[in-house]
DNA sequence: TCCCAGGTCCTGA
DNA sequence: TCAGGACATGGG
């Protein structure tokens, strides 16, 4: 991997196991939009980036700290060895060649908490949109870019002082009063929140669960995608449906879906899950 | 019109 | 403990 930056752009050269359409695309974030040009923009930690990626090089746009981009991309892990580890069988073979360079983004904890409570059956390009209505509404404008007004993720600060009407006019529906209430606590809770990551994970479970809509499957999507517990296997109804599929009978429960995928793969079940959401849904397989 | 979506919560057995 | 229904919203 071979670093170079200039004029607020960083480039990496040899990058492996990288595979922007994958890592954006396979479910974990909800803020990174295709562009024309195959490129995606997004926004991370307040600011517009935007990423091409043309065979193993990839340029991060409009960014000039690459400790930004490592840690956001997850760049010190060696996702040859995670998968190598994971490919213990031909269905999780399939499953990592054809989402070969998905990388578990290092979101941040209260939008990541927010966004998956606003996934509760709720469909990939609703949960976009209330996420963009919420940020245009509540968060601070940023820039423009080619084209585009891109705004911030709200704070809690803003969404604990918005009345529900206007959460709700965002169209987050029975969700609105929720993510209302998860804000106000968010607002004297913070400190416990960014330090789930150095808790076990079934403290930081179990803490995730005394929130009003956050139960046990978007609990287990916050850990895995903003706090770095990488053993835990959400199971939502894709999962459910590939796992009952390739690998148990069908009417095999949530609860031993997520307990046999643990078993099997280990500290790394976040990741054997991530793989298998994407290949599930693009494959469509068990619908 | 009905069904469903990266579920959760509440109720009644 | 567990099945069953409600819940906003919008696309197929």
């Amino acid at each position: 991997m071979n670093i170079i930056q200039n004029n607020n752009k960083i480039t990496i050269h040899d990058v492996k196991d990288f595979d922007v359409k994958h890592i954006f695309e396979c479910g974990q974030c909800f803020r990174w939009n295709r562009e024309d040009d195959g490129s995606y923009t997004g926004v991370v930690k307040n600011k517009v980036i935007n990423v091409l990626q043309e065979g193993t090089t990839v340029e991060f746009r409009n960014i000039d700290d690459f400790e930004i981009i490592k840690n956001y991309f997850d760049l010190d892990t060696d996702y040859g060895v995670v998968k190598n580890i994971l490919n213990t069988d031909e269905i999780m073979q399939e499953a990592t060649k054809f989402g070969s360079g998905i990388r578990i983004l290092n979101q941040d904890e209260w939008e990541t908490m927010i966004s998956f409570m606003i996934s509760a059956n709720n469909r990939i390009p609703m949960i976009k949109r209330v996420i963009e209505n919420l940020s245009a509404c509540f968060g601070e404008f940023i820039c423009n870019f080619r084209g585009k007004d891109y705004y911030s993720f709200p704070t809690a600060e803003r969404l604990s002082a918005a009345p529900v009407e206007k959460i709700l006019e965002c169209k987050a529906g029975f969700r609105s009063p929720r993510i209302k209430e998860a804000a106000r606590r968010f607002l004297s809770e913070k400190e416990v929140i960014y330090n789930i990551r150095n808790m076990t994970y079934d403290e930081g479970l179990a803490y995730l669960k005394t929130y009003s809509g956050i139960g046990d499957k978007v609990a287990n999507c916050i850990l895995l995608f903003s706090m770095r517990h990488f053993a835990t296997f959400p199971v939502d109804v894709w999962i459910r449906r590939v796992m009952q599929t390739l690998y148990l009978s069908k009417d095999t429960k949530d609860e031993d879906i997520k307990k046999f995928a643990e078993e099997k793969f280990g500290k790394f079940s976040g990741l054997a899950q991530q793989y298998l959401f994407y290949y599930a849904r693009e494959k469509e397989i068990g619908k």
